[in-house]
DNA sequence: AACTTCCGCAACCGCGCGTAG
DNA sequence: GCTACGCGCGGTTGCGGAAGT
């Protein structure tokens, strides 16, 4: 069992040190060496505990001791270290010289600690808005390459079906086939698997307007792409929140103006 | 001028570790 | 191996001066 390490509270002075007891341990120190800081009290003359002599002595009258007026290198030299060693303060105070545990824990509490807090929400500030911003960007290059892919379909669906009323004799729709002048017309007669194949991909077609139709749609190509859908199978084609179908339009742009204010206000309570 | 609030800093406190007996 | 003790460290407190009302 441990005894009390503490200094008996009945015959010991705390609080500030007066000018005499740091000349009185400054002295007895230079002279004697600190060999039993619990001792030196008695022998120094000083109704101090022995823990108090000592943080006296390492905090404020070693020789040596630079006390505030910290400079620029030594600031961040603490903030470097903080970062890769946490609140080892006396680690940290090793590498500065002159510098107290005590007085570099002080001085992280009440100026680095928050001028890094500060950077630290500005560096994260900016890394959202970069993230958003290349999601963004992500976002509006999968509507152009599916606004590009629809519209080849429908050209691809409108011509097919041209071919398949207008023609007795046609080739199977080939989606392979990039060109129209690669298409073979006249070999062979339609049958039901023609007009089934046409139908799959008009049903492909529908779900690329579905998938197009879970992004923002923000361009004057997309709403096209869905008044084309919607002409071609106003059945088939999902209901927009973008695409009015009564007036065949896309909503007007106080409308988008009001989902950026939305898409703003997300992103503000994300903080 | 008086009072309150804020802030920096010195000092205290409790805990853990190392070591001597 | 156990205990008592000294020391060092880090968290917390409280004093005193500055700033604000």
């Amino acid at each position: 069992m441990r005894t009390p390490r503490f200094c008996d509270k009945t015959k010991v002075r705390k609080g500030t040190w007066t000018p005499e007891e740091d000349k009185r341990l400054s002295a007895f120190v230079t002279s004697n060496g600190c060999w039993n800081w619990r001792q030196l009290p008695k022998h120094a003359g000083l109704l101090r505990c022995g823990k108090s002599c000592r943080l006296r002595w390492m905090n404020y009258l070693r020789p040596n001791i630079r006390r505030g007026n910290y400079t620029k290198e030594e600031d961040e030299t603490i903030i470097t270290l903080h970062k890769s060693m946490g609140n080892r303060w006396s680690a940290i105070a090793a590498q500065l010289r002159g510098r107290t545990d005590n007085d570099i824990k002080n001085y992280w509490h009440s100026h680095l600690k928050k001028l890094v807090e500060d950077e630290t929400i500005t560096l994260a500030h900016a890394t959202i808005q970069n993230s958003n911003h290349d999601e963004l960007s992500n976002i509006e290059t999968k509507q152009e390459e599916i606004s590009h892919q629809v519209n080849n379909d429908l050209v691809k669906l409108e011509t097919d079906q041209i071919i398949v009323e207008n023609s007795s004799v046609i080739q199977l729709p080939s989606y392979e086939v990039s060109s129209m002048a690669d298409a073979n017309v006249g070999v062979e007669v339609p049958t039901s698997v023609d007009h089934l194949l046409l139908h799959q991909e008009e049903d492909r077609i529908v779900h690329d307007l579905q998938v197009l139709e879970m992004e923002p749609m923000s361009t004057p190509e997309n709403s096209n792409n869905y008044l084309a859908a919607y002409l071609l199978d106003p059945s088939n084609v999902p209901q927009s929140p973008y695409f009015d179908v009564e007036l065949l339009c896309p909503y007007n742009s106080n409308r988008q103006e009001q989902d950026d204010d939305e898409l703003d206000f997300k992103n503000l309570s994300l903080w």
